[in-house]
DNA sequence: ATGGGTTTATGATTTGCCTCATAAAATAAG
DNA sequence: CTTATTTTATGAGGCAAATCATAAACCCAT
């Protein structure tokens, strides 16, 4: 996250997405760093048939493909917002200007996505050798960590999004999910919420 | 990459691995920065069952384990030497001091990890929504991108090693690749090697 | 309240990949 | 050149999760 007084400084603008509306295609050019100033983004794969992945989730503050912007080479993901969401817009050569000028802030830029880099591992690694029930608590223990206090924890997610997350069909997310409440390993406090 | 002599300046250390050697385990601190001068490393997944998945193999001049060092959390993975290897092993700190004396290293060191970034997303995006065949298909891909020439490129990937880097079982890879030869999509020179 | 849309729930069925077993090639080692 | 080891190959069978179908519960706006 890098401060919206700093980024409007280096010219930034303030873009406006419905909700449903296309921030990013896939396979497009990477141009622009957008960080949310209210609002929520996903970043997701569709299949032929239909099937979606969701890369991340992305909230208030946070910024959402910065990679292609680096690395040169085209979005893996497309970004849609998922509620109407005010976006901070920069140019990429503007952006690496203001990484150039504020080496602090370019290390916070490294260390953001050094955790999105372990986020994708540990997903990775769920999908590949564990089965639903643990790949659910481990999306469940990564964003305790990221958004959660020791003593609560709530986000709000609904039994598709685990699904969209974690590579899984609806249906599989919420038999695993009634056994893991059953087996107290998770619990449910209000409709789409744990703690 | 960060080079050598750089390295060396900052006190790094030259350390040998035999093959089969663990550098890295999972799950415990991240404590120096480590860049591979000759050999190859792996940096893997393993369940209960044995059943293993590769993040990614690395090669001469090439650094992994990166992320935990900035993120300050635990390897998700861990990290074996594949055939003999020297490495140059940096701690933590003195890779601080060193990236912040030298921008343009910093630079390189987080197109490097945007380039992982990339790397996972696309292998994401391939197991969850995408058949053996395509995935193998992504992988080549993604490798000729990386190491190999317009006219030439080779790989050597044993069938185990591909189905450990796209989540499949050897038997799975035998039978897409021979699929895919037979369709004309790819192409075996000799034994283990792609172009 | 009431109706429409979303989310959760649950059973039946299918299926793609894994698993298991076994063997033939290919490569390496002595 | 011979033997040992690794890699590739192939069939049969099983199984977990996807798919399909249908309904109940819940949420929300009018």
């Amino acid at each position: 996250m890098i401060s919206g007084i700093l980024l409007l400084k280096y010219g930034a603008t303030i873009e406006n997405a419905d909700a449903s509306e296309i921030i990013i295609s896939e396979k497009k050019r990477a141009d622009f760093y957008f960080q949310i100033k209210i609002g929520e983004v996903k970043m997701f794969n569709l299949n032929e048939q239909g099937k979606e992945f969701v890369q991340g989730i992305f909230y208030d503050g946070e910024s959402f493909g910065e990679p292609p912007l680096l690395g040169d080479f085209k979005y893996p993901a497309s970004a849609v917002a998922v509620k109407p969401t005010e976006l901070y817009k920069l140019s990429k050569t503007k952006l690496f200007e203001l990484l150039v000028d504020n080496p602090e802030v370019n290390l916070k830029f490294t260390k953001a996505l050094a955790k999105r880099l372990y986020y994708k591992a540990t997903i990775l690694k769920e999908i590949s050798v564990h089965p639903p029930e643990h790949r659910i608590l481990a999306l469940i223990d990564f964003l305790k960590n990221k958004y959660g206090t020791e003593e609560l924890f709530q986000v709000e997610l609904t039994r598709q999004q685990i699904a969209d997350l974690t590579g899984q069909r609806v249906e599989t997310v919420i038999r695993a999910v009634k056994q893991l409440e059953q087996e107290g390993e998770l619990k449910l406090i209000k409709r789409k919420v744990f703690r």
